[in-house]
DNA sequence: ATGTCGATTTGCT
DNA sequence: GCAAATCGACATA
């Protein structure tokens, strides 16, 4: 069974996948996983290389901190398994995977993608002619590269438009690189939480460190 | 109704 | 290195 001698075929993750209570664990799981999106008759997609948990509730850096229950924090309450994406800054969508049961707002940030397929619409969509440095390196960049917008949010990651695939990528712990979450300042101490997850060595991971 | 501010990126100094 | 871009969600009234 030499796996990486077929062609890669991706296995869509299983409800399972999303149910564990470690979000944090499940941040480092999604590393080596293959995001695909198939929007406006456009396929595209890449291995997640960078994830950030947010752990709901208990944690200030989340949209839901305190039990924040809004029409844009709806959807992190709902069972794992679906995207939370949100507009940030007026202008870049960030995507999100959201896990554990119902009513518990889990979700882990992708904030690095590393392209695999559907390049030439990955490029379209961001404007460029060719691939640039740190094209898919950071949340936004990767977001608006699939095509996925606040308007998804909801869309459970098991398809049509969203596929969160396992295709045989094994990320040891020992190539996981841990670290403080970026941009979340305001979060006072939880803002020091290393809670931010890379691939060792990974081109693709976002500017920010 | 109004004011503040972002889980970012880019371009200019 | 710093500030602008840009808009909806949220808080306050």
């Amino acid at each position: 069974m030499k796996e990486r001698n077929k062609p890669k075929k991706g296995r869509t993750l299983p409800a399972s996948f999303y149910l564990e209570s470690d979000v944090v664990l499940v941040a480092k799981r999604l590393l080596g996983k293959f995001l695909v999106t198939n929007i406006d008759g456009i396929r595209t997609g890449g291995m997640i290389v960078e994830t950030e948990a947010y752990a709901g509730v208990t944690d200030r850096a989340s949209h839901a901190f305190g039990n924040r229950r809004t029409k844009r924090t709806e959807v992190m309450y709902a069972k794992g398994g679906v995207a939370y994406v949100y507009l940030c800054y007026g202008m870049y969508a960030l995507t999100n995977v959201v896990t554990h049961s119902r009513d518990v707002p889990h979700a882990v940030l992708i904030r690095g993608l590393q392209p695999a397929e559907g390049i030439a619409g990955m490029l379209k969509r961001s404007g460029k002619s060719k691939i640039a440095p740190r094209f898919t390196a950071g949340p936004g960049l990767l977001s608006r590269a699939l095509g996925i917008l606040p308007s998804h949010s909801g869309l459970p990651l098991s398809g049509p438009k969203l596929v969160l695939e396992d295709r045989g990528v094994v990320v040891a712990e020992d190539e996981i690189v841990a670290s403080p979450r970026v941009g979340v300042d305001y979060a006072g101490e939880d803002a020091r939480l290393p809670w931010r997850f890379r691939i060792l060595g990974n081109y693709w991971t976002s500017p920010a460190s």
